[in-house]
RNA sequence: GGGGCUGUGGUGUAGCUUGGUUUAGCAUUAGAGGUUUGGGACCUCUCGACCCCGGUUCAAAUCCGGGCAGCCCCA
Protein backbone atom coordinates (compact mmCIF):
# COMPACT_ATOMS: atom_id res chain seq x y z
CA UNK A 1 0.00 0.00 0.00
CA UNK A 2 2.65 2.02 1.20
CA UNK A 3 4.75 1.41 -1.61
CA UNK A 4 1.74 2.05 -4.41
CA UNK A 5 1.06 5.06 -2.51
CA UNK A 6 4.92 6.25 -2.72
CA UNK A 7 5.58 5.25 -6.84
CA UNK A 8 1.98 7.42 -7.70
CA UNK A 9 4.07 10.95 -5.45
CA UNK A 10 7.06 10.45 -7.37
CA UNK A 11 5.57 10.05 -10.96
CA UNK A 12 3.43 13.22 -10.77
CA UNK A 13 6.50 15.45 -9.08
CA UNK A 14 9.33 14.26 -11.57
CA UNK A 15 9.01 13.29 -15.39
CA UNK A 16 6.86 10.94 -16.79
CA UNK A 17 8.66 9.75 -19.69
CA UNK A 18 11.66 7.45 -20.07
CA UNK A 19 14.52 9.44 -22.64
CA UNK A 20 13.16 6.81 -25.12
CA UNK A 21 9.50 8.50 -25.76
CA UNK A 22 11.78 11.22 -26.79
CA UNK A 23 9.45 14.29 -27.91
CA UNK A 24 7.75 13.75 -24.25
CA UNK A 25 10.72 13.41 -22.03
CA UNK A 26 12.53 16.70 -23.65
CA UNK A 27 9.49 19.06 -22.88
CA UNK A 28 8.94 17.52 -19.21
CA UNK A 29 12.43 17.45 -18.82
CA UNK A 30 13.19 21.76 -19.85
CA UNK A 31 9.50 22.57 -18.32
CA UNK A 32 10.29 21.09 -14.96
CA UNK A 33 13.71 21.71 -14.12
CA UNK A 34 12.38 25.30 -14.80
CA UNK A 35 14.37 26.08 -17.47
CA UNK A 36 11.62 27.93 -19.99
CA UNK A 37 7.71 28.35 -20.26
CA UNK A 38 5.78 28.70 -22.68
CA UNK A 39 4.34 32.30 -23.20
CA UNK A 40 1.49 33.40 -25.17
CA UNK A 41 2.42 33.70 -28.49
CA UNK A 42 3.68 30.11 -30.59
CA UNK A 43 6.85 29.66 -30.84
CA UNK A 44 8.54 32.61 -28.72
CA UNK A 45 9.12 30.88 -25.51
CA UNK A 46 10.52 32.48 -21.86
CA UNK A 47 13.90 32.27 -20.70
CA UNK A 48 13.99 31.50 -16.76
CA UNK A 49 16.55 32.42 -14.46
CA UNK A 50 18.31 28.47 -14.66
CA UNK A 51 17.57 28.79 -17.99
CA UNK A 52 19.22 31.89 -18.94
CA UNK A 53 22.43 31.61 -16.60
CA UNK A 54 23.82 28.67 -18.97
CA UNK A 55 23.28 31.15 -22.03
CA UNK A 56 25.18 34.01 -19.74
CA UNK A 57 27.54 31.10 -18.86
CA UNK A 58 27.72 30.38 -22.90
CA UNK A 59 28.15 33.88 -24.29
CA UNK A 60 30.39 35.17 -21.56
CA UNK A 61 33.07 32.21 -22.21
CA UNK A 62 32.30 32.80 -26.21
CA UNK A 63 32.55 36.60 -25.69
CA UNK A 64 35.98 36.66 -23.82
CA UNK A 65 37.36 34.17 -26.89
CA UNK A 66 35.90 36.52 -29.51
CA UNK A 67 37.98 39.82 -28.32
CA UNK A 68 40.99 37.76 -27.86
CA UNK A 69 40.87 37.92 -31.68
CA UNK A 70 40.03 42.12 -31.67
CA UNK A 71 36.73 41.81 -32.20
CA UNK A 72 34.73 44.83 -30.77
CA UNK A 73 30.90 44.42 -29.72
CA UNK A 74 28.19 46.71 -30.92
CA UNK A 75 24.36 47.18 -31.20
CA UNK A 76 22.50 48.17 -34.60
CA UNK A 77 18.59 48.39 -34.26
CA UNK A 78 16.20 46.08 -34.59
CA UNK A 79 14.12 47.45 -37.28
CA UNK A 80 15.47 47.26 -40.97
CA UNK A 81 13.55 49.48 -43.21
CA UNK A 82 12.14 47.26 -46.03
CA UNK A 83 14.37 49.22 -49.06
CA UNK A 84 17.29 47.84 -47.13
CA UNK A 85 16.47 44.50 -46.86
CA UNK A 86 15.66 44.35 -50.51
CA UNK A 87 18.55 45.24 -51.20
CA UNK A 88 20.88 41.68 -52.01
CA UNK A 89 18.30 39.39 -53.76
CA UNK A 90 19.54 36.25 -53.07
CA UNK A 91 19.15 36.87 -49.21
CA UNK A 92 15.65 38.69 -49.25
CA UNK A 93 14.72 35.21 -51.18
CA UNK A 94 16.07 32.92 -48.48
CA UNK A 95 14.41 35.15 -45.70
CA UNK A 96 11.40 36.65 -47.18
CA UNK A 97 8.96 33.63 -45.85
CA UNK A 98 9.74 34.31 -42.53
CA UNK A 99 10.15 38.00 -42.01
CA UNK A 100 8.17 39.48 -39.14
CA UNK A 101 6.38 43.01 -40.44
CA UNK A 102 5.61 46.56 -38.29
CA UNK A 103 3.49 47.89 -40.65
CA UNK A 104 1.57 50.31 -38.18
CA UNK A 105 2.43 52.75 -35.05
CA UNK A 106 -0.41 53.47 -32.76
CA UNK A 107 -3.45 54.70 -35.33
CA UNK A 108 -0.38 55.39 -38.25
CA UNK A 109 -0.11 53.41 -40.89
CA UNK A 110 4.06 53.39 -41.25
CA UNK A 111 5.21 54.93 -44.82
CA UNK A 112 7.51 52.08 -45.58
CA UNK A 113 7.03 48.41 -43.25
CA UNK A 114 10.23 47.42 -41.22
CA UNK A 115 11.37 44.28 -41.07
CA UNK A 116 12.26 42.71 -37.82
CA UNK A 117 15.63 41.84 -38.19
CA UNK A 118 15.71 38.06 -39.09
CA UNK A 119 19.66 38.59 -39.26
CA UNK A 120 21.63 42.21 -39.24
CA UNK A 121 23.57 41.69 -42.23
CA UNK A 122 21.59 44.20 -44.27
CA UNK A 123 21.27 47.07 -41.85
CA UNK A 124 25.01 46.84 -40.71
CA UNK A 125 26.66 46.56 -43.99
CA UNK A 126 24.24 49.82 -44.97
CA UNK A 127 26.93 51.16 -42.26
CA UNK A 128 29.71 49.19 -42.81
CA UNK A 129 29.42 51.15 -46.84
CA UNK A 130 29.50 54.75 -44.95
CA UNK A 131 32.42 53.71 -42.31
CA UNK A 132 34.80 51.87 -44.81
CA UNK A 133 36.93 53.98 -46.87
CA UNK A 134 40.66 53.10 -47.10
CA UNK A 135 42.24 49.93 -46.21
CA UNK A 136 43.54 52.05 -42.94
CA UNK A 137 39.78 51.06 -41.78
CA UNK A 138 40.26 47.19 -42.21
CA UNK A 139 39.60 44.88 -41.00
CA UNK A 140 36.67 45.52 -39.39
CA UNK A 141 35.76 43.26 -36.56
CA UNK A 142 32.03 43.64 -35.26
CA UNK A 143 29.93 41.22 -33.15
CA UNK A 144 26.57 41.79 -31.49
CA UNK A 145 24.95 39.85 -28.70
CA UNK A 146 21.21 39.87 -29.24
CA UNK A 147 17.71 38.77 -30.73
CA UNK A 148 16.17 37.87 -33.82
CA UNK A 149 12.65 36.81 -34.79
CA UNK A 150 12.54 34.30 -38.20
CA UNK A 151 9.00 33.45 -38.17
CA UNK A 152 8.74 29.34 -38.69
CA UNK A 153 5.17 27.85 -39.44
CA UNK A 154 6.75 24.31 -38.30
CA UNK A 155 5.79 23.59 -35.16
CA UNK A 156 7.79 25.12 -32.36
CA UNK A 157 9.95 23.19 -29.70
CA UNK A 158 11.48 25.23 -26.92
CA UNK A 159 15.44 25.95 -27.68
CA UNK A 160 15.59 23.53 -30.83
CA UNK A 161 12.64 25.37 -32.63
CA UNK A 162 11.83 29.16 -31.57
CA UNK A 163 10.73 32.24 -33.89
CA UNK A 164 12.58 34.35 -31.50
CA UNK A 165 16.24 33.38 -30.25
CA UNK A 166 19.24 34.55 -29.11
CA UNK A 167 22.59 34.42 -30.42
CA UNK A 168 25.80 36.31 -31.08
CA UNK A 169 26.00 37.38 -34.80
CA UNK A 170 29.20 38.87 -36.07
CA UNK A 171 29.67 40.45 -38.95
CA UNK A 172 34.07 41.04 -39.64
CA UNK A 173 35.46 42.88 -43.02
CA UNK A 174 38.48 42.54 -44.30
CA UNK A 175 40.61 44.32 -47.86
CA UNK A 176 41.58 40.02 -49.03
CA UNK A 177 40.14 37.14 -49.92
CA UNK A 178 43.11 35.27 -48.07
CA UNK A 179 42.71 36.92 -44.87
CA UNK A 180 38.87 36.60 -44.52
CA UNK A 181 39.43 33.34 -45.25
CA UNK A 182 41.84 32.62 -42.48
CA UNK A 183 39.11 33.49 -39.94
CA UNK A 184 37.01 30.45 -40.49
CA UNK A 185 39.21 28.14 -38.82
CA UNK A 186 39.59 31.17 -35.94
CA UNK A 187 35.80 31.39 -35.23
CA UNK A 188 34.99 27.91 -35.79
CA UNK A 189 37.71 26.99 -33.27
CA UNK A 190 35.94 28.85 -30.76
CA UNK A 191 32.42 27.66 -31.15
CA UNK A 192 34.11 24.27 -31.14
CA UNK A 193 36.18 25.12 -28.34
CA UNK A 194 33.00 25.91 -26.25
CA UNK A 195 31.73 22.86 -27.72
CA UNK A 196 33.89 20.50 -26.47
CA UNK A 197 35.05 21.77 -23.41
CA UNK A 198 31.94 23.42 -22.07
CA UNK A 199 29.08 21.57 -23.29
CA UNK A 200 30.93 18.78 -23.71
CA UNK A 201 29.49 17.84 -26.99
CA UNK A 202 31.02 15.77 -30.26
CA UNK A 203 29.40 17.75 -33.03
CA UNK A 204 31.26 17.06 -37.05
CA UNK A 205 31.87 20.18 -38.86
CA UNK A 206 30.08 19.94 -42.69
CA UNK A 207 29.95 22.36 -45.65
CA UNK A 208 26.68 23.10 -46.74
CA UNK A 209 25.28 22.59 -49.98
CA UNK A 210 24.45 25.24 -52.46
CA UNK A 211 20.95 24.67 -51.47
CA UNK A 212 21.72 24.21 -47.70
CA UNK A 213 23.74 27.43 -47.59
CA UNK A 214 22.84 30.82 -45.98
CA UNK A 215 21.30 33.05 -48.19
CA UNK A 216 23.46 35.29 -49.89
CA UNK A 217 26.69 33.58 -48.97
CA UNK A 218 29.15 31.78 -51.11
CA UNK A 219 29.53 29.16 -48.53
CA UNK A 220 28.46 27.97 -45.46
CA UNK A 221 30.11 25.59 -42.67
CA UNK A 222 28.60 24.50 -39.80
CA UNK A 223 29.38 22.60 -36.32
CA UNK A 224 26.19 19.85 -36.72
CA UNK A 225 25.46 17.90 -34.02
CA UNK A 226 23.04 15.04 -33.74
CA UNK A 227 20.58 14.22 -31.37
CA UNK A 228 19.34 10.52 -29.73
CA UNK A 229 16.53 10.75 -31.87
CA UNK A 230 18.59 10.56 -34.89
CA UNK A 231 17.99 13.96 -36.07
CA UNK A 232 20.81 16.30 -36.51
CA UNK A 233 20.68 19.92 -35.68
CA UNK A 234 22.81 22.53 -37.26
CA UNK A 235 24.93 24.38 -34.23
CA UNK A 236 26.99 27.33 -34.71
CA UNK A 237 27.99 28.52 -38.09
CA UNK A 238 30.12 30.69 -40.33
CA UNK A 239 29.33 32.07 -43.57
CA UNK A 240 32.04 33.59 -46.31
CA UNK A 241 30.29 36.11 -48.08
CA UNK A 242 33.50 36.82 -50.34
CA UNK A 243 32.41 39.76 -52.42
CA UNK A 244 28.59 39.59 -52.81
CA UNK A 245 26.74 41.80 -49.67
CA UNK A 246 29.93 44.39 -50.61
CA UNK A 247 28.62 44.67 -54.36
CA UNK A 248 24.88 44.92 -53.01
CA UNK A 249 25.98 47.48 -50.68
CA UNK A 250 28.17 48.93 -52.62
CA UNK A 251 31.39 48.40 -50.03
CA UNK A 252 34.63 49.56 -51.19
CA UNK A 253 37.96 51.01 -49.37
CA UNK A 254 40.95 52.70 -51.78
CA UNK A 255 43.91 49.78 -51.83
CA UNK A 256 47.34 50.81 -50.56
CA UNK A 257 47.93 51.80 -54.71
CA UNK A 258 45.00 54.29 -54.48
CA UNK A 259 42.83 51.68 -56.78
CA UNK A 260 39.04 51.11 -55.06
CA UNK A 261 38.15 47.41 -54.83
CA UNK A 262 35.42 46.10 -52.93
CA UNK A 263 35.98 44.35 -49.29
CA UNK A 264 35.62 40.68 -48.17
CA UNK A 265 33.27 39.36 -46.02
CA UNK A 266 32.51 36.96 -42.98
CA UNK A 267 29.26 36.56 -40.79
CA UNK A 268 29.16 33.32 -38.10
CA UNK A 269 27.08 33.10 -35.29
CA UNK A 270 25.98 30.44 -31.89
CA UNK A 271 22.20 30.85 -30.43
CA UNK A 272 20.15 29.11 -27.89
CA UNK A 273 19.81 26.74 -29.66
CA UNK A 274 22.72 25.17 -28.58
CA UNK A 275 20.93 25.00 -24.87
CA UNK A 276 18.88 22.64 -26.15
CA UNK A 277 21.33 20.48 -28.13
CA UNK A 278 22.91 20.47 -24.81
CA UNK A 279 20.59 19.09 -23.02
CA UNK A 280 19.06 16.49 -25.28
CA UNK A 281 22.21 15.04 -26.03
CA UNK A 282 23.09 14.46 -22.00
CA UNK A 283 19.82 13.88 -20.11
CA UNK A 284 18.91 10.93 -18.52
CA UNK A 285 15.63 9.11 -17.38
CA UNK A 286 15.97 11.43 -14.54
CA UNK A 287 15.86 14.37 -16.14
CA UNK A 288 18.33 17.11 -16.96
CA UNK A 289 22.49 16.97 -16.93
CA UNK A 290 24.16 20.05 -16.81
CA UNK A 291 27.55 19.68 -18.06
CA UNK A 292 29.88 21.14 -15.01
CA UNK A 293 31.50 24.19 -16.61
CA UNK A 294 28.19 25.39 -17.91
CA UNK A 295 26.26 24.69 -14.90
CA UNK A 296 24.92 27.60 -13.19
CA UNK A 297 25.02 25.83 -10.08
CA UNK A 298 27.86 23.21 -9.87
CA UNK A 299 27.23 21.52 -6.15
CA UNK A 300 24.17 21.56 -4.06
CA UNK A 301 24.59 21.15 -0.81
CA UNK A 302 22.22 18.57 1.40
CA UNK A 303 22.07 18.97 4.99
CA UNK A 304 20.69 15.94 6.69
CA UNK A 305 19.92 16.29 10.20
CA UNK A 306 17.51 14.78 13.26
CA UNK A 307 16.12 17.93 15.39
CA UNK A 308 19.05 17.21 17.83
CA UNK A 309 21.41 17.76 15.37
CA UNK A 310 19.88 20.39 13.32
CA UNK A 311 22.32 23.74 14.66
CA UNK A 312 25.46 21.76 14.53
CA UNK A 313 25.10 20.14 11.17
CA UNK A 314 23.68 23.26 9.38
CA UNK A 315 26.60 25.61 10.50
CA UNK A 316 29.09 22.46 8.90
CA UNK A 317 26.55 22.80 5.95
CA UNK A 318 26.99 26.57 6.47
CA UNK A 319 31.02 26.29 6.53
CA UNK A 320 30.85 24.41 3.18
CA UNK A 321 28.72 26.62 1.15
CA UNK A 322 30.76 29.50 1.81
CA UNK A 323 34.17 27.81 1.58
CA UNK A 324 34.20 26.02 -1.71
CA UNK A 325 35.51 27.32 -4.55
CA UNK A 326 32.88 26.18 -6.78
CA UNK A 327 29.19 27.50 -7.96
CA UNK A 328 27.34 25.63 -4.88
CA UNK A 329 24.27 25.97 -3.33
CA UNK A 330 23.03 24.91 0.14
CA UNK A 331 19.75 23.73 0.29
CA UNK A 332 18.89 24.15 3.75
CA UNK A 333 14.78 23.63 3.13
CA UNK A 334 13.53 22.14 6.16
CA UNK A 335 10.11 21.30 4.40
CA UNK A 336 11.45 18.81 2.18
CA UNK A 337 12.89 15.67 3.39
CA UNK A 338 16.40 14.44 1.70
CA UNK A 339 14.80 12.06 -0.18
CA UNK A 340 12.43 14.88 -2.10
CA UNK A 341 15.70 17.16 -2.61
CA UNK A 342 17.75 14.48 -3.82
CA UNK A 343 15.12 13.81 -6.90
CA UNK A 344 14.81 17.51 -7.49
CA UNK A 345 18.16 18.58 -7.96
CA UNK A 346 18.91 15.41 -10.17
CA UNK A 347 15.54 16.48 -12.22
CA UNK A 348 17.12 20.17 -12.60
CA UNK A 349 20.63 18.35 -13.49
CA UNK A 350 23.29 19.29 -10.88
CA UNK A 351 26.36 17.90 -11.66
CA UNK A 352 27.35 17.27 -8.08
CA UNK A 353 25.91 16.90 -4.82
CA UNK A 354 27.53 16.95 -1.04
CA UNK A 355 25.66 15.42 1.62
CA UNK A 356 26.66 16.13 4.75
CA UNK A 357 25.13 14.98 8.18
CA UNK A 358 26.12 14.02 12.09
CA UNK A 359 27.75 10.46 10.95
CA UNK A 360 29.72 12.68 8.00
CA UNK A 361 30.77 15.49 10.58
CA UNK A 362 31.83 12.76 13.47
CA UNK A 363 34.19 11.36 10.76
CA UNK A 364 35.31 14.63 8.99
CA UNK A 365 34.06 13.69 5.95
CA UNK A 366 31.60 14.06 3.19
CA UNK A 367 29.43 11.76 0.74
CA UNK A 368 29.86 12.90 -3.13
CA UNK A 369 26.84 12.03 -5.34
CA UNK A 370 27.38 12.69 -9.13
CA UNK A 371 24.74 12.87 -10.91
CA UNK A 372 26.35 11.54 -14.26
CA UNK A 373 26.48 7.93 -13.09
CA UNK A 374 24.60 8.39 -9.87
CA UNK A 375 28.23 7.20 -7.97
CA UNK A 376 28.40 7.54 -4.25
CA UNK A 377 31.68 8.43 -2.61
CA UNK A 378 32.86 9.24 0.99
CA UNK A 379 35.82 11.99 0.69
CA UNK A 380 37.45 12.93 3.50
CA UNK A 381 36.63 16.87 4.45
CA UNK A 382 40.87 17.83 3.89
CA UNK A 383 41.04 16.56 0.60
CA UNK A 384 37.61 17.84 -0.32
CA UNK A 385 38.69 20.83 -2.82
CA UNK A 386 40.93 19.24 -4.65
CA UNK A 387 38.55 15.50 -4.68
CA UNK A 388 35.87 17.89 -6.20
CA UNK A 389 37.71 19.55 -9.36
CA UNK A 390 38.89 16.06 -10.03
CA UNK A 391 35.31 14.57 -10.18
CA UNK A 392 33.81 17.75 -11.78
CA UNK A 393 36.34 17.31 -14.36
CA UNK A 394 35.90 13.58 -14.47
CA UNK A 395 32.10 14.45 -14.75
CA UNK A 396 32.45 16.46 -17.70
CA UNK A 397 34.82 14.13 -19.71
CA UNK A 398 32.37 11.33 -19.01
CA UNK A 399 29.55 13.20 -20.88
CA UNK A 400 32.27 14.06 -23.59
CA UNK A 401 32.80 10.53 -24.11
CA UNK A 402 29.25 9.67 -23.99
CA UNK A 403 28.47 12.41 -26.31
CA UNK A 404 31.48 11.08 -28.91
CA UNK A 405 30.24 6.92 -28.48
CA UNK A 406 26.86 8.39 -28.94
CA UNK A 407 27.40 10.40 -32.26
CA UNK A 408 29.51 7.22 -33.78
CA UNK A 409 27.20 4.30 -32.67
CA UNK A 410 24.55 6.68 -34.50
CA UNK A 411 26.83 7.18 -37.96
CA UNK A 412 26.33 4.42 -40.14
CA UNK A 413 27.65 3.97 -43.93
CA UNK A 414 25.11 3.80 -46.91
CA UNK A 415 25.79 2.78 -50.54
CA UNK A 416 22.44 2.55 -52.01
CA UNK A 417 19.26 3.88 -51.60
CA UNK A 418 18.01 0.51 -49.93
CA UNK A 419 20.43 0.72 -47.23
CA UNK A 420 19.78 4.37 -47.15
CA UNK A 421 16.08 4.27 -46.57
CA UNK A 422 16.52 1.95 -43.82
CA UNK A 423 19.28 3.83 -42.09
CA UNK A 424 17.23 7.06 -41.77
CA UNK A 425 14.08 4.52 -40.77
CA UNK A 426 16.39 3.83 -38.13
CA UNK A 427 17.05 7.27 -36.74
CA UNK A 428 20.56 6.93 -38.11
CA UNK A 429 23.00 9.66 -39.19
CA UNK A 430 24.62 8.34 -42.58
CA UNK A 431 27.19 8.43 -44.44
CA UNK A 432 26.89 8.82 -48.55
CA UNK A 433 28.23 9.95 -51.42
CA UNK A 434 26.81 12.18 -53.65
CA UNK A 435 27.39 13.54 -57.18
CA UNK A 436 26.66 16.95 -55.98
CA UNK A 437 23.34 17.16 -58.35
CA UNK A 438 20.56 19.62 -57.12
CA UNK A 439 18.26 16.65 -58.45
CA UNK A 440 19.83 13.77 -56.53
CA UNK A 441 20.00 16.11 -53.58
CA UNK A 442 16.29 16.53 -54.17
CA UNK A 443 15.02 12.54 -54.90
CA UNK A 444 17.23 11.82 -51.74
CA UNK A 445 14.89 14.01 -49.66
CA UNK A 446 11.74 12.79 -51.40
CA UNK A 447 12.78 8.58 -50.86
CA UNK A 448 14.16 8.96 -47.63
CA UNK A 449 10.30 11.02 -46.02
CA UNK A 450 12.45 13.88 -45.65
CA UNK A 451 16.22 13.56 -44.78
CA UNK A 452 18.36 16.04 -45.87
CA UNK A 453 21.99 16.08 -47.14
CA UNK A 454 23.57 17.81 -43.91
CA UNK A 455 26.73 18.38 -45.53
CA UNK A 456 30.00 17.86 -47.30
CA UNK A 457 32.71 16.08 -45.15
CA UNK A 458 35.80 18.05 -46.26
CA UNK A 459 38.16 15.80 -44.92
CA UNK A 460 37.34 12.66 -46.66
CA UNK A 461 37.71 12.10 -50.69
CA UNK A 462 34.53 10.31 -52.64
CA UNK A 463 36.02 6.83 -54.62
CA UNK A 464 32.37 5.76 -55.31
CA UNK A 465 28.91 6.40 -56.85
CA UNK A 466 26.31 9.06 -56.17
CA UNK A 467 24.01 7.05 -54.09
CA UNK A 468 20.68 8.30 -56.06
CA UNK A 469 21.99 8.43 -59.96
CA UNK A 470 24.79 6.33 -59.46
CA UNK A 471 27.00 8.71 -61.88
CA UNK A 472 30.90 9.29 -60.14
CA UNK A 473 30.32 10.65 -57.07
CA UNK A 474 32.16 14.24 -55.89
CA UNK A 475 31.76 14.17 -52.25
CA UNK A 476 31.35 12.44 -49.32
CA UNK A 477 28.22 13.80 -47.49
CA UNK A 478 26.54 13.20 -44.32
CA UNK A 479 22.48 12.43 -44.71
CA UNK A 480 20.02 12.76 -41.91
CA UNK A 481 16.65 13.80 -40.75
CA UNK A 482 17.02 17.31 -39.51
CA UNK A 483 15.40 19.80 -37.16
C1' G B 1 2.37 21.70 -47.26
C1' G B 2 -1.52 17.70 -45.66
C1' G B 3 -4.08 14.97 -41.74
C1' G B 4 -5.32 13.95 -36.66
C1' C B 5 -5.66 14.66 -31.25
C1' U B 6 -6.01 17.90 -27.03
C1' G B 7 -7.14 22.45 -23.86
C1' U B 8 -10.52 22.15 -16.20
C1' G B 9 -6.36 25.83 -9.94
C1' G B 10 1.14 26.15 -10.30
C1' U B 11 1.22 20.55 -11.81
C1' G B 12 -1.41 15.80 -12.88
C1' U B 13 -6.42 14.65 -13.41
C1' A B 14 -12.40 13.43 -12.56
C1' G B 15 -16.74 15.38 -14.76
C1' C B 16 -18.12 16.10 -21.23
C1' U B 17 -20.65 10.53 -24.53
C1' U B 18 -26.68 11.46 -22.68
C1' G B 19 -26.58 19.97 -21.15
C1' G B 20 -29.54 20.76 -15.07
C1' U B 21 -28.61 17.53 -8.28
C1' U B 22 -21.42 20.29 -8.54
C1' U B 23 -20.93 25.16 -3.93
C1' A B 24 -16.89 21.83 -10.55
C1' G B 25 -14.54 16.31 -7.24
C1' C B 26 -9.54 14.10 -6.21
C1' A B 27 -4.16 14.13 -5.70
C1' U B 28 -0.02 17.13 -5.58
C1' U B 29 2.11 21.93 -5.16
C1' A B 30 1.81 26.74 -2.65
C1' G B 31 0.60 29.57 2.28
C1' A B 32 0.00 29.05 8.03
C1' G B 33 0.91 25.92 12.30
C1' G B 34 2.86 21.41 14.40
C1' U B 35 5.58 16.78 14.32
C1' U B 36 9.64 14.97 11.14
C1' U B 37 14.42 14.43 8.16
C1' G B 38 20.71 9.27 5.37
C1' G B 39 16.35 8.28 -1.55
C1' G B 40 10.13 11.77 -3.18
C1' A B 41 7.46 11.84 5.50
C1' C B 42 2.85 13.00 8.16
C1' C B 43 -1.37 15.74 10.62
C1' U B 44 -4.74 20.20 10.85
C1' C B 45 -6.39 24.52 8.42
C1' U B 46 -6.27 27.91 4.07
C1' C B 47 -5.64 29.90 -1.07
C1' G B 48 -6.22 28.48 -6.05
C1' A B 49 -9.29 26.36 -12.31
C1' C B 50 -13.58 25.19 -16.80
C1' C B 51 -8.14 28.96 -23.03
C1' C B 52 -10.77 33.23 -25.77
C1' C B 53 -14.94 35.09 -28.81
C1' G B 54 -19.58 34.04 -30.76
C1' G B 55 -23.93 30.67 -31.45
C1' U B 56 -27.82 27.01 -29.89
C1' U B 57 -30.82 26.63 -25.27
C1' C B 58 -35.13 28.26 -19.99
C1' A B 59 -30.09 26.38 -18.80
C1' A B 60 -23.22 25.28 -21.52
C1' A B 61 -17.03 22.94 -18.54
C1' U B 62 -20.37 19.64 -21.42
C1' C B 63 -23.36 20.70 -28.01
C1' C B 64 -21.95 23.87 -32.63
C1' G B 65 -18.64 27.60 -35.29
C1' G B 66 -14.32 30.56 -35.32
C1' G B 67 -9.78 32.02 -33.03
C1' C B 68 -5.57 31.16 -29.89
C1' A B 69 -2.33 27.59 -27.69
C1' G B 70 -0.07 22.63 -27.02
C1' C B 71 0.97 17.73 -29.01
C1' C B 72 1.30 13.72 -32.68
C1' C B 73 1.55 11.53 -37.62
C1' C B 74 2.52 11.93 -42.92
C1' A B 75 5.06 14.70 -47.24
Amino acid sequence: MVKKKVNKTKKELGIKAEKDEYSEWYTQAIIKADLVDYSPVSGCHILKPYGYAIWEIIKEETDKRFKKLGIENVYFPLFIPESLLKKEAAHLKGFSPEVAWVTEAGKRKLQERLAIRPTSETIMYSSYAKWIRSWRDLPLKYNQWNNIVRWEFKHPIPFLRTREFLWNEGHTVYATKEEALREEKQILGIYNEILINYMAIAGFVSRKTESEKFAGAEFTKAIECLLPNGRVVQGPDFHYDGQIFAKAFNIQFLNKQGKKEYVWQNTWAITTRMIGIMLAIHGDDKGLIIPPRVAPIQIVIIPIFRTKDKVKVLKKAQELDKKLKFKTFLDDREEYSPGYKFNDWEMKGIPLRIEIGPRDIAKNQVIVVRRDTGKKEVVKLKNLDKELIKILDDIHKNLLKRSEEMLKKGTITAKNMLALIKAIKNKKLVISEWCGGKECEDWIKAKTAGAKIIGINEQAIAKGKCIYCGKKAKYVVWIAKTY
